[in-house]
DNA sequence: AATGGAGTCAACCGCGGGATG
DNA sequence: CCATCCCGCGGTTGACTCCAT
């Protein structure tokens, strides 16, 4: 605060929440085509009713070509711990040190699996720190993060979209009525729940 | 088979800080 | 130098699934 700032966006007439899979062709398509110069444009350029952040976030924790999905390995978990003890909660700097991982994932990993593994002895650490990890991490099962690719679980939207996106594509062509470059023609054997194959299906090459 | 608690993860919120006019 | 804008970060929340009872 104390830098009169003004809210990011107007929270009435953004939508929030999950996002579904015609948002998210649109804003795939919109970034490969256009980039992201200018996240805070990039919504209403795109056609879509969320604000910038939104865009943003969901870019990078989700839809981002080069996102490395599934587990993390227990090699990549023993990185995470000691990267932690040298630079504490810098997620993102963390994360920097994990190409394909986010900083949102690794926070998530950090606070649901491997807090838990470290336990309290971290508050109680007075000993061999090397000592305690080389525990933690040896007995440390190859399970963790069940970072399945999308809705990870979740119930499958897709076949919302099949009612929906018309609806949706519609609506946003009325909000564009010139030309939309964005409405595009998917075929139903496409899961729809998974973005990189919208990606690769519609031969949409990474930016970087 | 139903239910409640625990675990997981996507998404939101508010702030700090760099960039710019 | 100051005010403002925008991006990115870290903390937190809420929706959902899984699993034990």
């Amino acid at each position: 605060m104390g830098k009169g700032r003004t809210p990011c966006c107007d929270k009435n007439k953004v939508k929030r929440g999950p996002w579904s899979p015609a948002e998210d062709l649109r804003l795939i398509t919109f970034i490969q085509k256009n980039g992201h110069d200018n996240w805070r444009a990039l919504p209403k350029q795109a056609g879509l009713l969320r604000c910038g952040k939104s865009c943003r976030l969901r870019w990078i924790n989700y839809l981002r070509p080069d996102l490395k999905r599934g587990n993390f390995t227990r090699e990549e978990e023993d990185s995470i711990i000691r990267l932690h003890e040298a630079w504490g909660n810098k997620w993102s700097k963390i994360a920097s040190q994990f190409p394909g991982r986010t900083d949102n994932e690794i926070k998530n990993v950090w606070n649901t699996h491997l807090k838990k593994k470290l336990g309290f002895k971290n508050s109680e650490f007075c000993g061999d720190e090397s000592k305690e990890l080389s525990s933690i991490t040896s007995s440390s099962s190859s399970s963790s993060s069940s970072a399945s690719f999308l809705s990870g679980g979740k119930p499958s939207v897709a076949g919302e979209l099949e009612h929906q996106s018309a609806d949706q594509e519609t609506s946003m062509a009325n909000n564009n009525p010139h030309h939309d470059p964005c409405i595009l023609t998917i075929p139903e054997e496409l899961d729809l729940d998974s973005p990189m194959e919208l990606i690769n299906h519609l031969g949409l090459i990474p930016r970087t």
